[in-house]
DNA sequence: GATGAATGAGCGTTCATTCAT
DNA sequence: AATGAATGAACGCTCATTCAT
């Protein structure tokens, strides 16, 4: 009996993620996915019970990355504005990393399939970041506004301008990044 | 004859939107659009050359809309706090008006298919913006950087509480929409 | 607009009839049926809603003409002996005439799928037949035993013979088959 | 190690049978059959050289049961008629015991598959009947019609009556019993 | 002997599009 | 202009069978 192989899942993984990028979702066939990751179309099946789990499972994958690579470095008992700066920092240069990472998943969230995941499955994605502006607004240095606001503000804007930046080719220089995280706190601190 | 044409294609991309938000990209079929709208698979053609050309009918007809809802009561001379703030709630009303057509959008942007767009067919929705920001940053009341920056932190965010609101239910009370205007507001202007 | 073409619903059928008798239920795949058939494999769907409302479909189909053929020329108030033999004997000319009809049924009646069907659908193909026995144990010409057992014995055997017939090329002269006559009649009849 | 090895093959002839019965020949996988029969499906071609040597092993074997069953107590000298009773209702009670048999059979030589049996494999199945058919001819109590004749009169008509009382639930007292042999045998005997 | 992994071919069905009316 | 019929290609998935352990 062989044994699973875990070089081909990742490879079935990595092939979805390139087709959906590249065709979008509408247009990634298992077939296609099956070829582009060298293997048979059966084969999927023995890693996935379908398509749907194929595609979800890529995504809590990407979050959970994604959230890893945000949490790197990151001290209990930072400052706020440090650990702001921090994971600021830690989201853009993983943007640009694995910028297929996130052009999949925006694609994949935006799109009607992500309902059918159990929300605590990814939420977690943003638990630090919650945490952070729970003790933020406890100390007085964050606004006192809902959470989702202030994550919408302080998070949000870095991942269109770095869409921007993988699919139009728009780069952002130090200076750029620098006038960036500046809104990103001014919008959310209390100056 | 003309008005029940127009009629038609009306029910077509409406039918197309619906089905797109509630199934999504990979599982909107001409055939399924044809039943919602009523009308025969053959007739869509008569009105759209193409799937694909229906889909970026539509995308653009609602990017449209929406340029037109944002500018409403925008005036040239107006001051550039007012304007921003108008533009907002302009933008915010839309949203909540139309939940469905910031939805599909959303979804279709994030799709690789909206690079067969040429860039200027939608470009122009943000132009007020970006005239208002130019004016700013001139006058001295906006920040220096990109402006695209700028655009992602006025802008961006008030989508995401959107789509939040509207799928999650996350409801946003006068004083939230306050507190979302003053993160906008702060991290765009000289304060 | 094409009207539905009713030698293409035909073809389908026959198709289906020859192809499940030649290589069976189990090996009988809609694009075999189509390439039979001489049509696409969609147009299949245009006339039956899946396979096995295909199948269902023939199968009533079939049920249905060997009724009508079995009740020709049957008079209600023939004798008892009369018309159990204008039956017996047009049952078998059916057998004769149309073979792939019955060698389908047989196939059809015994696998599963055949529970599908609500019995009235088929039901009334024995009706005369009951109708028949019923008059003969009134008058006191037919034992008094259950209908189906009485069915049964005056019929199945036949079907066991014809089949015996078309699939092993066992032939039945004139004699052999007066003799089966009196077997079923000395069967059912009171002596 | 041999005795494990005999419960294995059993397991599968047992889910194989299971199968068919439920879902049909059409719908019976190897890899269905080797989760009922809780082997692995390269386990089942260590017993049988394929899925079609499985069906038909499967087949042979009812066959063969059944044969024996019928012979049960059955002595060279018997009086026909007592011969003749007892056959019939060794097999009637053969239906009862193991009705899943004879569903199977019924399903399986109505299926072209089991015209790749080479007739001998199964043909003694009939062989009593036919002895004792042959001894009451020429005793002058039977009646001198064909073999095959007299075989589809004594005994298909009660194939039939077990499958309506298996499949449709129509239960036979002793009395029907008692009726469905005097039909039996008055089909066949001189009177 | 026994297994689960692996496969290319084929499954039932739907696809985007065109045809004929 | 508008339709439902018609299609070959493609869909997601399962098939009977073999491989590697």
């Amino acid at each position: 009996m062989r044994l699973k192989d875990e070089t081909k899942r990742e490879a079935i993984l990595k092939a979805t993620m390139v087709l959906i990028n590249t065709y979008g979702l509408a247009h990634t066939s298992m077939a296609k996915i099956a070829k582009e990751a060298r293997v048979s179309p059966a084969t999927i099946y023995i890693y996935f019970d379908n398509k749907d789990h194929l595609l979800v499972s890529l995504y809590i994958e990407v979050k959970r990355e994604m959230n890893r690579a945000i949490l790197d470095s990151l001290d209990e008992d930072i400052e706020i504005h440090e650990a702001f700066r921090l994971m600021w920092e830690n989201l853009y240069a993983y943007y640009l990393a694995y910028p297929d990472h996130f052009v999949f998943a925006e694609q994949f969230c935006n799109a009607p399939i992500v309902d059918s995941i159990q929300k605590d499955a990814v939420e977690d994605f943003f638990t630090p970041f919650r945490q952070l502006i729970d003790r933020g607004q406890k100390e007085g240095v964050l606004k006192n506004a809902p959470m989702d606001l202030l994550v919408a503000f302080a998070f949000h804007p870095l991942t269109q301008l770095a869409k921007q930046h993988v699919k139009e080719g728009i780069a952002m220089d130090d200076d750029d990044l620098e006038s960036a995280f500046s809104c990103a706190w001014d919008a959310v601190a209390i100056l």
